[in-house]
RNA sequence: GGGCGCGUAGCUCAGUCGGUAGAGCAGCUGGCUUUUAACCAGCUGGUCGUAGGUUCGAGUCCUACCGCGCUCACCA
């Protein structure tokens, strides 16, 4: 047992098993969800049982108040919270087991549903069932869970404790059930794709590495599922969509986790404007079925998810904001000396650097900023009508990017011819060999082709009003604690825990 | 990795100039049949993140380390 485990609370389940009262019994109750049951009663009424409306209910105890021949407590379960009334005039039986219960612990109610003298819905109990003991005492009930690392740490606690948290990870369900719901309606195929992938690609970013050992190779973890996904686009699936955890090796920020969730959709005959037409209805049907409307707040500033987005040019938002185009090298590095940017060793990333520097806190939209520099598009197709650029775009909110899309690159020559100037770069973030597999896929001939990605955390961020990527993730990524300080991890603690069990 | 900040009871936090470790909530005992963070009386609860150092004396000052947050860098 950790050192949460309170000594009078596992003494009170001792004494229910002294008294042949298991605290931990294999059964539940077959209980109403508490907002149904909050739905159906009405709001104004008289005083005193709703003669005949019988519930149960079951959930979490919490804060107790007890005035000795009656106690007053919430209730609560995933969808809300109820005040139940303990009357020890109608509980005579039971009575003496109110002695067992503390804030925290499981239980089931049922009851006639009525209100109290200050017009509080109650559920006035007949029968009380401890569910589960609670052995750990909740988190103080002013202030919840304040410290932001206990509330990712102890999300369990969080979850109930903090006001709002359950609902933003209901919503994020929500949303991803409606991307699938969207999708499939215009006939897309969920598909899911390999996780260790032998070459990493898709993306640019340091993988993490792991070892399968019966076939005795590394693996990365995915970066990307992007070139698996057009694989099967090769195959003929021609819609196809993935929502796949991707892993990238690198820091951690308001906006990055080193797992994420992505995603990526691709569709044969689509070019990139046709993606600019999905994100952007997608999105705002979202807003809509989450919300209830398009407008959302973030990071203290709104915005308006109605379709359609505005469009900027990417080379002409860089003339307009550095007086010079994107090709212009001897221009370009004097405007990135002006700016104190360091040189990367890369004229096409110190022009992208240029570029965040000057035009991306101006991307406040939501806005699709379009037509990349080819060189910093490897996976992308070209203008046909503009060779220095790619039909690409991303999609930016609040300054921040949300999506990536382009028409996708699918001569095979070309696309070798890419991947073998990413080897060459001999870059950390590049691969390190080229992915001769997918340039063999794309020989058998992949139809003209738009995909789309989209930062599955980041959008749950708008629409919820979540500052930070971790308030939108269940188990934010935390350094763990070492052995000695996490108890459930000591040695000693294991053999007490096995008895415990079975 | 750099800068700034934080770490004190199960939880939320005080702790002045370096001089006996504090409060509220939770818990325990008693009281109370209409509370909404109930209330009243009493009690319990501490390796002050860890390890060193300075000092007659360290929660407080110094050093290192650990953890977390913010921020910068990184992250197309």
């Amino acid at each position: 047992m950790t050192d949460l485990a309170q000594s009078d609370r596992v003494a009170k389940a001792a004494a229910m098993r002294a008294a042949g009262v298991d605290p931990f019994p294999a059964r539940g109750v077959v209980p109403q969800p508490i907002s149904e049951l909050l739905a159906g009663a009405g709001t104004a009424a008289e005083p005193g049982p709703l003669v005949g409306k019988t519930v149960t209910i079951a959930g979490r105890l919490l804060a107790p108040r007890d005035f000795g021949k009656l106690i007053f407590a919430p209730i609560v379960d995933r969808t809300g919270r109820v005040q139940i009334g303990l009357r020890r005039d109608s509980l005579t039986e039971w009575w003496p087991q109110r002695k067992w219960l503390d804030a925290g612990d499981q239980l089931g109610v049922t009851g006639e549903l009525g209100f109290t003298q200050k017009g509080e819905i109650t559920v006035w109990a007949s029968e009380v069932k401890l569910l589960a003991k609670s052995y750990a005492p909740p988190p103080e009930k002013w202030h919840g869970l304040a410290d932001v690392e206990q509330r990712y740490r102890r999300r369990y606690v969080d979850l109930w404790a903090t006001e709002g948290v359950m609902d933003v990870f209901i919503k994020r369900s929500k949303i991803v059930s409606g991307i699938r719901r969207f999708l499939e309606a215009q006939g897309y195929l969920e598909v899911e794709t390999p996780t260790l992938h032998p070459i990493f690609g898709g993306a640019t970013a340091r993988p993490f590495v792991t070892h399968h050992n019966a076939l005795g190779c590394d693996f990365y973890l995915r970066i990307a599922p992007e070139l698996y996904l057009k694989r099967l686009i090769v195959g003929g699936l021609e819609r196809v969509f993935e929502i796949a955890r991707n892993f990238r090796n690198e820091g951690i920020s308001t906006r990055h986790n080193p797992e994420f969730s992505m995603l990526e959709l691709y569709e044969a005959q689509a070019d990139y404007r046709r993606m600019m037409e999905i994100a952007e209805q997608m999105l705002e049907r979202l807003a809509l079925d989450i919300n209830g409307t398009t407008k959302v707040t973030f990071r203290g500033a709104e915005y308006d998810l109605k379709a359609p987005f505005q469009r900027v040019r990417y080379p002409d938002l860089f003339r307009q904001q550095n007086g010079c185009e994107f090709d212009d090298e001897p221009a370009v590095r004097q405007r990135a000396k002006e700016l104190g940017l360091t040189d990367p060793g890369n004229y096409w990333k110190l022009m992208n650097d240029v570029f965040e520097a000057t035009c991306e806190k101006l991307l406040t939209g939501p806005v699709f900023c379009t037509d990349y520099p080819v060189p910093i598009c490897p996976l992308a197709k070209t203008n046909p009508h503009d060779p220095k650029t790619a039909e690409r775009f991303e999609l930016f909110l609040g300054g921040m990017e949300l999506g990536n899309a382009f028409t996708e690159l699918n001569d095979p020559a070309e696309q070798e011819r890419r991947f073998e100037e990413q080897v060459a770069s001999k870059d950390e973030e590049a691969p390190g060999e080229v992915d001769v597999d997918y340039v063999q896929a794309l020989e058998y001939g992949m139809p003209p082709t738009g995909g789309l990605g989209i930062g599955i955390d980041r959008l749950v961020m708008v629409l919820t009003g979540q500052d930070t990527i971790r308030d939108v993730l269940l188990f934010p990524a935390m350094r763990p604690l070492s052995a000695t300080q996490a108890p459930e991890a000591s040695a000693e603690g294991a053999p007490a825990a096995a008895k415990e069990t079975h």
